[in-house]
DNA sequence: TGCTGTCGGTACGTTGGCGAACATACGTGC
DNA sequence: GCACGTATGTTCGCCAACGTACCGACAGCA
């Protein structure tokens, strides 16, 4: 493993929330002993059934969590990044993961062990209750998802995602399919491609092959439903590290 | 407030899995300053967007987690009894109420100072590592639902939710009319009663008027879907404490 | 005993989203 | 610049579930 200077390992903190909370002291032996990786689009951090390896704090870009049904459909449950972990399960004491982590937008993911991080946690009261308030919006996100799933139409949860994503993403610029959008609405791909059409036709969103760009995004947001406004609401972000 | 016997108290720890991996040491201040109440049908907790009083410790019946929509609906993303506890958005931090928690199946509930419980948790690994279980199953319920509500027809869900009460019931008699069992799923009040009535017909239920028992268990597991056995799966058991 | 409110059963037209299929367009590599 | 693989666009029949409505049955209460 290189070790790498404090320069760098400062820069790794700053950019996930988690991180960010930790008290001073404790930061050098995590950073330390973990490694920070890129993924690109699709990679499979953890897939479901599988042993969880680590935890991953993703610095930039944005995770799925998803599970597979036994009819072969895929459905995302909710999305993570830099506001907190991947491998909650493990975290929470479970070995085998509950679900599928795919990146969506691609990041950089800082691994560490998961014995060391609740260690920390148990004995730094600030990085416990940052934490505690990312598990909550991870609940927060998966009822949500529950609720928009049976209520809302595909119309609404396509906007919602894309208002999401484009969130994380950082840029408006979208590099997804219709085909691997469906695949987290768990609807057909030819609905995704409808609702696309609306949203180009009323000058909401351009594209190209395999790109999708938000052009007016409070006019999405008329479009989508409040699902979005609370579940952007309940997650934590760098700029307010404190609010709950 | 009444002082209770020392047996009372045992009764108490024993009849919830929480409060049962408490190490002994521990369990009297919890106790002593709590209260035990008695619940039926209908009653409401905690209401979403309000505070949350304090922790409550089901000993029996069954409680529903559920959001509101802003179109009036109301769906249940999770139910929790004798494994869990409500109130857990104040536990992991948050002082306001993300759901409601409506009583299902009456019984009663051990109430509890968020604070102290917090405190206890701290200090408590035993106990510290129950709540993560429990947390980690909860997640489990409410994605589970997601995926549930985006895939799986009324008929599935019905007989889920029906085999869901029946297990914490600890009866086949559940006390409820197909309106209440509506608003859990978020469908039509006749959408419930024709699946009902396939169930009757097919000899799984019988019903009185707000009573559905349910007759033969595994004819309506043959017609429900997998989320079932993974949900019952992820939920802790006072039988099987460590099984994760 | 009869009244009244709640609950359960059923019907009817409507519709959002499905499965399946086919057509077109893009763009990378040969 | 052509070919092939992949992505997008569109259609058609179908069906589960919807909104709405009405009616009968039950049960508690006057």
């Amino acid at each position: 493993m290189p070790s790498l200077g404090r320069a760098v390992l400062s820069g790794v903190r700053s950019r996930n929330n988690l991180l960010l909370s930790l008290t001073d002291g404790r930061i050098d032996s995590l950073l330390a002993q973990g490694r920070t990786e890129r993924y690109e689009r699709g990679d499979l951090l953890v897939k479901l059934g599988d042993p969880i390896p680590d935890l991953g704090f993703p610095l930039s870009g944005m995770i799925s969590l998803t599970i597979d049904t036994s009819e072969g459909q895929t459905v995302e449950v909710a999305v993570t990044g830099r506001e907190g972990f991947v491998g909650v399960g493990r975290f929470l004491g479970r070995e085998i993961s509950d679900t599928n982590a795919v990146v969506q937008v691609p990041g950089e993911v800082f691994h560490a062990e998961p014995r060391l991080v609740q260690e920390i946690a148990a004995a730094d009261a600030g990085f416990s209750a940052a934490i505690n308030r990312f598990l909550n919006s991870l609940l927060v996100e998966t009822s949500q998802t529950a609720v928009c799933n049976q209520v809302h139409s595909v119309e609404q949860r396509t906007a919602r995602w894309l208002l999401h994503a484009a969130d994380r993403a950082g840029t408006d610029e979208l590099q997804l399919t219709h085909e691997f959008l469906s695949q987290m609405l768990a609807v057909r791909r030819s609905s995704v491609t409808t609702v696309i059409g609306i949203f180009k036709r009323a000058g909401l969103t351009s594209t190209k092959r395999g790109l999708i760009t938000v052009a007016d995004r409070e006019g999405l947001r008329g479009l989508t439903c409040e699902c979005y406004a609370i579940v952007y609401a309940a997650t934590p972000r760098l700029d307010q590290p404190s609010a709950m």
